[in-house]
DNA sequence: CTGAAAGCGCTTACAG
DNA sequence: CTGAAAGCGCTTACAG
């Protein structure tokens, strides 16, 4: 038994395959009689539609891909929610795939949109691959839908959603001060990464406004548990460590905590630790990690919105950047230095 | 400027498209002289493959679909890595799409592999989709290419990779009494899932064969971090503690040592806690989780590698079950019950 | 090793 | 509201 086609339905119908497939995909252009005719059939036959035939004659897919850097980081789980949420609202399939931060990877991936199987692309990656910065180079090749969030991209080509890393990072730091913190560290993120950037500059800035350049001090990092882990060996075999130290995000947050009281040092008592995103373990860990929250949720569905009108209005591609509100979250990983004892 | 075809490339190579199509996709097959003249007159246009095309008459889309239930659950992440580390091995690529759980979004991802768009499946959501569960009973429409991989699927319609549940259960709650406890607790897993009907037995199972089916308590979780505090609640209220708690997933078991820390009681002085599926997060907690590991990578790639047969062999669908041995993780968080003061 | 030709299964102006 | 017809851009027997 061969699978079913437009054409069986029309069959089955007794309309044209013309009129079947707008009782598809445009139902309220053909007569109610008709529309039940073909309803019937394609029950009937156990039709579905060829998405590849579909795609070849309407040059749309229906379908836009997120390319993650890495799918193990929980830090995009939400994100991506908030992306699919959006979309099968307006029955976009969401296709995810990772990139293992491999800018050739990256860019195979985004062949999915310039072959069309995808209409579009939400990058999460924090960087322009390649591929895409030549072609806004002003080069051949029409223009692809893209959307970039999360890592901020230094060249605005494409719109994009994120927060305010300098601001958020001086944010945190200023509440250790306020907390009577003078000497703070940074662990800071992997090294090309604007993110690592942004954080690192909002340390530095707050630090030097509040007058303690003198007691600056970065250990590099790389976002994962097992370098905040090293950070924290490399800190305890200083003599003169840090009062509080605050990391650029919370899976290095959390490494630190961890490494630290294998070590018979305590948090807060001892040293304040402050963490960068909120993901899920932060507020379950041991202490619970003060941290900076990133509205991920709302970041994705207002990427995919942001997405969505740029594949319903081709021609006005805006490189507008949106920027949104971060959030300080005290918990119990942080405390004043006057209950040091 | 449109975008070039390979009739452009044809014509600029001084070739028929059809030579052309040879070229790209079987370079063997033509002359050097002719595969040379095709890859310039690719460079030279910008050509790229017309994926819809290409799938409407090759019948095969060149990508397979990962059904995964929450893409919050760190669990699947690494299993991710090793399906797509071997389907890149054969230049396939991988969608992921995220089911949060429910059974119509599983249907309908799964009319991606009806419509052409992948051209398999590997589901990772513990259970078949009714419309799967249909197909199989012998209906109409063509068999799919589908690998079920992690949760244990009851019907044998698909071949599976995964562990033993039960046994690797079995062994944990062992190892608890090996260390002398008798007043083991079970924190089982959501309901309908084979996986915590699996490891609930496996905790039966044990505490039967040691004739303590008098201490046999479980309350019920969901996998969440969540679930894992509120067992911890009712725990707290009891009279008679159980010196050890064998949890179904890692999550919870760090929401029950959280919560039994901030009340006070010490882990694993006063309780042992045990987890399950060794996730990242385990090794840095505090203390670090005993627990099972599951050999994930591994699970991954093997799916992988049975799908990639069935789409070579297709009539050769045979639904075996490949169970991969796990592997008992002793770390911190459990001690004999002597210990205890 | 190469070309001419058919056709995959849809969608969409166009005409009525 | 409906139908006839063209065509999207490839691939693949078939013949040479």
């Amino acid at each position: 038994m061969k699978k079913p086609t437009l054409n069986d339905v029309a069959r089955i119908a007794g309309v044209s395959n013309a009129t079947a497939s707008r009782a598809i995909s445009k139902p309220g252009s053909v007569s109610p009689k008709t529309r039940d005719a073909v309803e019937k059939a394609i029950q009937k036959s156990g039709y579905i539609k060829n998405q590849a035939a579909s795609t070849l004659k309407s040059k749309s897919a229906g379908a836009i891909l997120v390319l993650v850097p890495d799918i193990e980081n929980t830090f995009f789980s939400t994100l991506l929610s908030g992306i699919e949420k959006m979309a099968s609202r307006e029955k976009i399939s969401v296709l995810i795939a990772s990139s293992n931060d491999d800018e050739r990877t990256e860019n195979e991936y985004l062949q999915y949109v310039r072959s069309g199987r995808a209409d579009g692309a939400i990058l999460l990656t924090g960087r322009l691959p390649q591929s895409l910065r030549d072609k806004a180079a002003g080069s051949n090749g029409p223009a692809l839908n893209i959307v970039t969030a999360s890592g901020t991209i230094a060249k605005r080509l494409y719109p994009h959603i994120g927060i305010d890393d300098v601001g958020a990072a001086k944010r945190g730091v200023e509440y250790l001060q306020a907390l009577g913190h003078k000497d703070i560290a940074h662990v800071s993120g992997p090294e090309l990464s604007s993110v690592t950037l942004g954080r690192l500059d909002g340390y530095h800035l707050a630090m030097k406004e509040a007058g303690l350049v003198e007691f600056q001090r970065v250990f590099s990092g790389d976002f994962t548990i097992e370098s905040g882990e090293r950070a924290a060996g490399n800190l305890l075999n200083m003599s003169d460590r840090p009062t509080a130290v605050f990391c650029a995000n919370d899976e290095m947050a959390i490494g630190m905590i961890s490494a630290l009281r294998r070590n018979h040092v305590r948090v807060p008592q001892d040293i304040s630790i402050m963490g960068f995103d909120d993901i899920h373990f932060a507020e379950h860990s041991i202490p619970s990690l003060t941290t900076i929250r990133q509205p991920r949720l709302h970041m994705g569905e207002q990427a995919m919105i942001t997405l969505l009108a740029m594949l319903n209005n081709p021609s006005n591609v805006e490189p507008e950047v949106t920027l949104l509100d971060t959030e300080l979250v005290i918990r119990k990983s942080t405390s004043s230095i006057r209950h040091s004892d």
